[in-house]
DNA sequence: ATCATCTAGGTGCAGTATGCACATAGATGG
DNA sequence: CCATCTATGTGCATACTGCACCTAGATGAT
């Protein structure tokens, strides 16, 4: 399989197929939590979290992490892999844990506003039994 | 206040304030699903889904919405305003509703991995009690 | 030795998303 | 006439992401 290539959405907003913008970027810095690691490696981890048949382009981890390390949320050193090319792997920073709680805190603020999406959209469906049938005319007031 | 501006978060990755990529579309869409409206009137009807402090720009606005009539998933007429210019009014199409159905679906499933971020965070953290101490020295195996 | 393949990291480009500044323009009141 | 509010919109810069493609070491088969 070499290098995970195809699959995957297309950009943005007419797709609908990748939901809200995808949160790799605190899905990483979690797996690097637990340790060292390297993008080739963490790619394969980034299935833990489920992204539903879109592993994620390789690209994009490589630039989040480059990212990551301009910010200084996390370093990188060079080291021989097993087997095959060198690698780089990367460290978690004080800072990037820091930064890793304030993702957190964000996308809890996510989740709640996902909720009200949900809860909106279910009071509405209560008064109107909808699913196929088109909007009726409702004034606001 | 003319016009909303000022506030907002800077674009992107590296704010972090912004979370997830904001999904305003499904909103306007169930908004519209509960009648007619025009997006100066959308816009303040955002503030029921708790957009943390920032209620997005108007710009965005109206370029999804003339995003969403490219797609024929509303469409739209001129009328007079109550007090001020015209107004455009945007009617949810039956494609439209279907679309919406489409983003809730995709919300959920978002829902799902957000929830396994958070679980994967908590399990982690069960292990070491962290919050503020640097990452320890963890080898994969 | 040469070549295919796997592992690993990376660049270039295009499409999309989004905030900010600013433009346009009707209505209203001083 | 001018300031202000309402309402819609454009231009620009930045950012995120997928896809195509590139580089290069290691390994095994021929």
């Amino acid at each position: 399989m070499p290098g995970r290539r195809g699959a995957g959405a297309g950009g943005g907003r007419r797709a609908c197929g990748s939901g809200i913008r995808r949160f790799l970027e605190p899905c990483l810095l979690l797996l690097l939590h637990g340790g060292e690691s390297h993008g080739y490696e963490l790619l394969d981890n980034l299935g833990k979290f489920g992204f539903s048949e879109t592993p994620a382009d390789s690209s994009t981890i490589y630039r989040i992490l480059r990212s990551l390390e301009e910010r200084e949320f996390v370093s990188s050193r060079w080291a021989e892999g097993d087997s095959g090319p060198a690698i780089r792997v990367y460290t978690l920073s004080p800072e990037g844990d820091g930064y890793l709680q304030m993702w957190v805190r964000d996308l809890e603020e996510t989740d709640r506003i996902l909720h009200r999406f949900f809860s909106e959209y279910q009071d509405h469906m209560k008064q109107h039994h909808s699913g196929d049938a088109g909007p009726e005319e409702i004034r606001k007031e």
